[in-house]
Parts: structure tokens; sequence; C-alpha cells
DNA sequence: ACCTAAACTAAGCATTTGCTTAGATATATA
DNA sequence: TATATATCTAAGCAAATGCTTAGTTTAGGT
């Protein structure tokens, strides 16, 4: 929230926390445990401050969650970003996905995609600001998406956009499928859909 | 549960609703609105009937829910018994695929699969029964994909049980894909996927 | 050292959760 | 018709939910 300066320009006591850490910790207990299952009381001690200041700083439990999307989105930026210099087309993407599994590794288990399980959850009903920053992120990966596959000789604007919408419905495929299935169905899985791109 | 005669041979009031009626009812609301989300409330309502009478026919919240995961699978009988009579291999599958794109629509918008969702939901935190009948669900529908998969000629047996393991992942992309992606992006999924199987 | 205001603690708010219980109602047999 | 008993209604339970508020602590400019 705005903090201000008085006009008499009196200093008070500082946060004793720092916002983007006690975001991520956040982050990490909604994409363990889904939206509606974590409560602010376990927030509060996973974040190790109090309600109060909870509510000072993002206003709502909703208000929490919204920026632990955004900082979902920038701790994917690695990923992204070799994704984003690769000039090896599909070979590129299918590296993508294979990094995309290690971060969604959590303790040789996997928590999936923290917004393909929002996206799961609350389906479409979920508050505008909110499918806003999870609209962002898909968009994202799949201009990425795009530039590879044009990379590759002999694919036809249809085939490239086919094969992005493709690709999309994939990563969510490869995201619940993490959750419980087996590296080596994974694999398959995995193999499977590139072997005709 | 059990609803015994007394040793006197003296019946009593009987029930005044028929349980495969009203679980049918919750059924779709979980199906449109996940476990967590939909309250005991939320059921009395749909089903019709007092919270009492809920918890006497089946016993918890949880209990619904179970009951009405069974019915689900029992509902996707006519799509799966189509798949199971089929002999043109990897085509019967696609058919599968979009009939259950059929069944899952509901007034235009789609719910997914309520055994993806559940899954999605509850990760690996569902209780052991739940998953039992969950398990039921998916393994049944992969005989049927190795099934078909081994009636097209010249497929090894590691090349159906990879392409089994690429199929019911697929699956899980397509239900999750299904609430919120366009029928375009649907069928570029579908038909892609399809294409070297 | 003093004073202001932001940041803290912790108690408490109304509402909702899953589930239970006390008591009225209805029905098939005797 | 009388009786026994299962099924119904509706009120109520403790616990958990998201959020607020009253009051204490602490930092920094004067």
């Amino acid at each position: 929230m705005l903090s201000f300066v008085s006009e008499f320009e009196v200093m008070a006591r500082c946060k004793q926390y720092n916002e983007e850490e006690v975001i991520e910790k956040a982050m990490n207990l909604f994409w363990q445990n889904g939206y509606e299952t974590t409560s602010i009381r376990m927030l509060e001690k996973e974040m190790g401050i109090n309600q109060f200041s909870i509510y000072a700083s993002f206003g709502s439990k909703h208000g929490v969650f919204v920026e632990s999307i955004k900082l979902y989105r920038k701790q994917l930026n690695s990923i992204r970003n070799t994704l984003k210099e690769s000039e090896n087309g599909v070979e590129g993407i299918k590296e993508f996905f294979y990094n995309f599994l290690k971060f969604t590794k959590y303790k040789d288990a996997h928590k999936g995609c923290l917004v393909c399980n929002t996206m799961s959850e609350m389906g479409e009903k979920a508050e505008q600001d909110l499918m806003a920053e999870m609209k962002k992120f898909t968009q994202d990966l799949r201009v990425l998406f795009v530039k590879n596959l044009s990379q590759d000789a002999g694919k036809s604007k249809e085939t490239v956009e086919r094969e992005a919408n493709f690709l999309m419905t994939a990563m969510l495929g490869l995201s619940v499928g993490s959750r419980f299935l087996d590296r080596e169905q994974l694999d398959d899985y995995l193999e499977t859909a590139f072997i005709n791109l």
C-alpha cells in the first residue's frame, strides 16, 4: 500500500520485512496448496509476519496472490530467457519444456505450474486483475513458441500457429501430469509430443 | 448408509429422494466448482434435501464426492463403450477425444474432466478411497488406448506403451485447456497431437 | 530528550465451514 | 387404528474463514 511522508517530514518506524521475500514464501505456499486451501493463518506463519502487516502491504489475500503470480513470472525469467535466446527452433522449445519440469520440482515431487494450477482451480471465474496477470504469462510464452517454430525451415504461418496452440495446451497437460505421473510417463509424453513438430 | 429392518418387521417412513438422482446433482455442482469450493449448504440446495439426509445417506461431504466420482465414471460409459467397440486403431481414440470434449461441455462452456479437475485440485493428498476411484477411471481408459493402439499395424509394444502414456497426459491438457481455450485452439491441439500416432 | 506517525501485537469481529442433535412427521405392519 | 421406527425439519455446535480495530512499540527528524 501507499506510505506517505507527513507534512512535518517526520520519519517513523520502518518495515521489518522485505516485501519480495515474504511474497516468495507466500508464493510457495499457494503453489503447494492452491489458493482456496491456503488460509491467512497459514500465510501469516509462512511469511513470518502478522496479519495486520499482510493487509497493510497487500490489501487482501487476493492481493497477496496476485503478487505471488507476478513473482512466479519473474522467477521463470531465467529459463524463459534461455528460450528467448535459442535459435534452434523446436529443439529449443523442447529444452524449455524439460527446464520447466525441473523448475516445478520441489523435493523430488512436482508442484506443477502455479499459473496452470490456478487456471484449473478457478476456471474463468478468476478476478480480472489476476486473470490479466496470468494472460501475460501465457501470451509471453506463446510469442516465444511462435518465434522458435518459425526458425524451422519450411513451416508455413498456419503450421506455426497450429503448433503453437498445440504447445500451449501441451504445457497444461505436462503441468497437471507432473504432479502424479512418474518420470517415464512424462518422458514418453514429451518425446511423443515433439516427434512430429 | 445401511438401513435395516427391525426384529418386529415394522416398516417406517421411506426415503423421499432417489440417491442416484441427488448424487447426479451433487456431481454437477462439484464439477462446476471443485471440491473445496462446494459447501454442504450449496449441496443441500442443489440436491434438494436436508443436511441430515445427506449425512444419513452418504456419511460426509467426502462420501458425497466419492459417490459423485463413481457416477461420473458410469456416465462416461457410453462414450467409453464406443471406444471399446471400435476397431479402427488411433482413429477410434481420436473420436473418443472429440466425444469426451462434447461430454464435458455445459451450456457452451466446458467444465473439464471431473477426475482431471480433482487430480489437479488435490494432487497426491486425495484420500485413499477417492484416489482408488480415480485410478480406476484412468486405468480403464489406458487399457482401451493400448487396445486401439495395438490395432494399428506395425506398432511395437514399446511404441504402444509410449503412445498410451502420451495420450493419458494429453487428456489432462485437453481437460484443463477446454475450460478457457476456444474451439480453434482445441482443434489445433487435437489435430496436432494425433498427427503422428 | 521529545514528539509524530508508521509498523507492530494480539484480541476480536461477523460469517461460513463441516457436522450433530432434539424433536416433529410420516408410513408399513400388526 | 395403534405402534414402532426411519425420515424429515430446523436449530445449534465448535472451529476456521477473511478481515478489522484498539492499543503498544519503535524509529527518526527536530
